[in-house]
RNA sequence: GUGGGCGUAGCUCAGUUGGCAGAGCACCGGGUUGUGGCCCCGGCGGUCGCGGGUUCAAGUCCCGUCGUUCACCCCA
């Protein structure tokens, strides 16, 4: 368990204000779901092979002896509230996203923690491959917006139910006589055969060679619906590998899936993944409701983002206060300056210019307003401009790299009733440019 | 669940065969009695993760424990 502190948390703040903002733009709306469920909700829809129901969940009684569960995932929870609010009916795709903490109980690592945060989308009530489509173009895009670096888009399908038992059947035959795999994959033979597709270990992988891959045993119909979903990538310009050995670690998955890798992770590289689910409503005691959805692992995005991504640049005001009655005088510039819309800073410690000024150059700020008794015998203050290099000409500055290339800038002295519209104006002008 | 690394000042880390707990950065003050960033000087700051053991003496050796980190399994 962590703490997320600043300022990494603006860095958090900027990455969900362009995932929401970009989720408008495919008018997805925003669900907020608790973060406890009922643990038979995960267990029927995870899978009861699958690690993160057999081994990796927080499960407890409450007070009533009811099992509930921390939430591993979000997908599970979006649909219960779907089909328990009947968000479902009444024409048209039903889109929704949702963003928040997750919990898995696993050994934390490079890139994976006990609590961790997912953005999260769900969409409902289409078949059609387009939608599969403008999920992943959506992904791309919130993913774009924040990620400088190159992505890789894997995809592949996994077939509906009828094509999976075939395909399992196929690969079960294939395995049942191969010597040499790993310790894990001769247990996952039996229990969970995918799995073995994309083991990392290299000689697994070797006998894997000339297995049956997934693509061949789809039906027409799952045929047709990844033949349109490429058909589009490729349209839009969407570049992506074809990974038939792709699986995903959730029982519920149909057809499309995908899973997008950036590099610097380590060993967890899938900073996103997701795929459609057309069985999982029903599972669940609902009615037969395709959809698709996908996760952006937001720890892991925030891995990969460069340092100086989503930091704060707001410009600031210092108000440097000289004695009792200065001081007194600042706090109300402060207010009003806040009440205009600009962050403001003073000092309420009696420290010394100097130390203020240090201080000031420490919260960033973009202009020091200095109030001392000559300044209120005058009604003028003086507004000191803190840009890097710059420098005042009078003053006792022993600065070693003044110089080459440097401005000069020099406060000026403002009337206190002048001094909302001088600020205000300075730092909208700089705004703009 | 399995295997390894690391826990010493706010941060990053030194610490010799066991012998007075250190540096850099940060912070505070001064050099400049009213002016930030560079420079110089000074200062503040540590139950050495915690508990036990060995020893005249433990940050150092031993056992346990907690935390953290990397990898496996698996996943975002």
């Amino acid at each position: 368990m962590r703490d997320i502190l600043p300022p990494e948390t603006s860095r958090w703040q900027w990455v969900e204000s362009v995932a929401r903002e970009v989720f408008d733009l495919y008018g997805y709306q925003e669900i907020r779901l608790p973060l406890l469920e009922r643990t038979e909700l995960f267990a029927r829809s995870i899978g009861a092979d699958t690690d993160i129901v057999a081994k990796e969940m927080y499960t407890f009684p409450d007070r009533k002896g009811d099992s509930l569960t921390l939430r591993p995932e979000a997908t599970a929870s979006v649909l219960r509230a779907v089909l328990e609010n009947r968000l479902e009916k009444g024409a048209g795709v039903k889109k929704f996203f949702t963003l928040g903490p997750m919990f898995r109980y696993e050994r934390p690592q490079k890139g994976r923690f006990r609590q961790f945060y997912q953005i999260n989308c769900e969409a409902f009530g289409v078949e059609a491959p387009e939608l599969d489509v403008e999920v992943i173009l959506l992904l791309m895009h919130i993913l774009k917006r924040l990620l400088p670096g190159e992505l890789r888009l894997l995809v592949n399908s996994l077939g509906c139910p009828g094509c999976q038992v075939k395909f399992k059947a196929a690969l079960g035959l294939f395995l049942i006589n191969r010597e040499g795999l790993c310790e894990d994959c001769q247990r996952r033979r039996t229990t969970n055969p995918l799995r073995v597709l994309d083991c990392k270990s290299a000689h697994c992988q070797e006998i894997l060679q000339d297995a049956p891959v997934m693509r061949d045993y789809l039906c027409p119909d799952c045929a047709a619906h990844f033949a349109r979903v490429l058909e589009l990538l490729d349209r839009f310009n969407v570049a992506y590998e074809l990974k038939p050995k792709l699986v995903r670690g959730l029982d519920y998955y149909t057809r499309t899936a995908f899973e997008v890798a950036a590099v610097g992770l380590g060993a967890q590289d899938a900073v996103a993944g997701g795929g459609r689910y057309n069985g999982l409503a029903k599972e669940l005691g609902g009615p037969d409701l395709p959809a698709i959805g996908f996760a952006i692992g937001e720890d892991r995005l925030l891995e990969v983002l460069p340092l100086n991504f989503g930091q704060d640049h707001r410009p600031r005001v210092f108000v440097a206060a000289l004695g009792e009655p200065a001081r007194e005088r600042a706090f109300t510039v402060i207010q009003e300056l806040r009440r205009k819309n600009l962050a403001a800073e003073m000092d309420f410690e009696g420290r010394s210019l100097k130390a203020q000024m240090s201080l000031a150059d420490r919260l960033n700020a973009a202009y020091v307003v200095i109030v001392g008794d000559k300044e209120l015998a005058a009604g003028v203050a003086q507004v000191r401009p803190m840009k890097k290099f710059s420098y005042e000409t009078g003053g006792k500055v022993k600065l070693t790299e003044v110089g080459a290339g440097r401005t000069l800038v020099k406060q000026e002295p403002v009337p206190f009733e002048d001094l909302m519209d001088y600020l205000t104006g300075k730092i909208r002008s700089e705004e703009t440019h």
